[in-house]
Order: C-alpha cells, then structure tokens, then sequence
DNA sequence: CAAACATATACCCATATGGGAATGCGTCAA
DNA sequence: TTGACGCATTCCCATATGGGTATATGTTTG
C-alpha cells in the first residue's frame, strides 16, 4: 500500500502546501485558473491538477465563465480538520494545563472564577 | 517528485488515519507501544513506525520505562494546523461578520510578540 | 472558416509511502 | 548465562504522488 490518496478527505488535500495556497488565494474571492497560475508561480497544468483534487473533496467549487473557469473556496470540509485539532487545543495552551491539575485538585469545576486568586 | 514527505510537518503527518488514530489514544495519557497495537489492531512494526513519524514532526514525546518505552502527545505542531484552518471557519460558519473582524487584525502585524491572544 | 486563447488530460519519471515479514538490540526473569 | 519480552529497524514491494512536457477539448475572435 502506499500513502492514502489526496483525494481521500481534506486532511489529505491540504497536506500539500501548494494547495494551502490555492485556497488562500480563493479566500479572496472568485479567481480563474489563469490567475491562480499567475499567483503561485506554478504552471498551468500543475495548477489545474491541485485544483482537481481540492474539487475532489469539495474545498473548492467551480463555475464556467466563458472560455474561463472561475474556482471559489468551500470551506466546509475543512469542519473536520478544524474539529480534530480543536481537541489538542490544551496541548499547546499551558493555561488549559496548568487549569486542569487545579481543577482536578479542587475536584469540582467552580461555576466561575470567584477571583480565587493566584496562588498556584 | 513525490509527495513531500509526512515527516515534513504536521499537516502531512496528520494526514494518516493510524496516526491520527494514536494521537487519539494517547489523549487519554502515556502508552506504551504495546498498548497501541492492542488498540489500534496494528502490528508492532506498523505502529512503531508511525510513532517515528510522529516524533519526528514532534507530535509526541517518548519516555523509556525499562523495556518499555512510553508515548505521550505534545499538541504544539497541532498549532500551525489549528491556525491556518481556523482562517476558513468563517466559510462555514454563519457569523460572518465578526469573523470578518478578526480576520482583517490578522491581516496586520502587530509589533506585540507571543503572549497577546486573548488570555487578558 | 481558421487562429488564438483558457483549461483539462495524458504521459513519463523519481520518490516516499505504508504494510508485511524478519531481525537487531536492550531489558527483565530464571 | 540463557531465554523471554518489548520495541526499533531493515528489506521488499505495489502504489499514488507532483512536476514537466505535450496535447486534447472547448470558446471567443477575425
């Protein structure tokens, strides 16, 4: 087996940078392949294939304009990714950890902060 | 060229199922590599590899407990992943407005270092 | 009609992958 | 010491990747 395929979910999708920067340059709004081409630095056809497998998990929508196709982000598939790693929120905020050992010292989660104070 | 390589950083580490998978289970503490073979119904080689990947973007830490060696997350890359998805919650979340609001503070840079957020 | 333009596909290729199986190596038990 | 245990590493391999280049498809213009 190799690695799961890009196109599996957006997870996959985003893991390649050049793809965070295809959606971030859509974040401004509508753009035409051309533009993104422009944008990135990259050429056409790399773009149009990026471009494909953000279609493919649905990051981004597509709407023919002429002989231009003009791709907007749809950020809905990004709910997963956002949801998974908001649970690691408190690995990398030392409050929430250091908060944690207080609360379970106290062994009950006061209704708010009656301005305990600081002690520690 | 290949796909950049999971190692690279969190975003492509996290991009495989088993590996989000262990993150979840250490969430609920240290585990040792046995502990995850039993829970992910992995073999030992697959898990251990894994383990490597994530170690290498930093996602856990390891800590040697005689003969064996226990595992336990860092949530820290999680950071830069949480980051950049949270600039789309807005396309998929109603309140528009306000989100518009944070997102034009983050479009400047405040001389302010590390520690601003809204802790207060 | 043909020519120019915009985009998508098809091919080719070097590369890293993840699983399977075997093995190396340090640690604990008898 | 020998042997069992726990884990890491190595080798093998089918597979999808992303970039490069060439080409096919569709659209607008002359």
């Amino acid at each position: 087996m190799a690695r799961a395929a890009t196109t599996t979910d957006a997870f996959n999708a985003v893991a390649e940078p050049r793809r965070r920067e295809i959606l971030d340059a859509l974040a401004g709004g509508e753009l035409a392949v051309g533009d993104l081409v422009e944008l990135l630095g990259l050429a056409q056809p790399q773009v149009s294939k990026h471009l494909r497998v953000l279609r493919e998990v649905g990051l981004v929508d597509v709407r023919d304009d002429g002989r231009r196709r003009l791709y907007r982000v749809n950020g809905a598939p990004l709910r997963a990714v956002h949801d998974w790693v908001a649970q690691y929120e408190r690995l990398w905020n030392e409050r929430f950890d250091l908060m944690d050992d207080v609360l379970d010292e106290l062994g009950t989660r006061p209704p708010t902060d009656a301005g305990t104070g600081q002690g520690d």
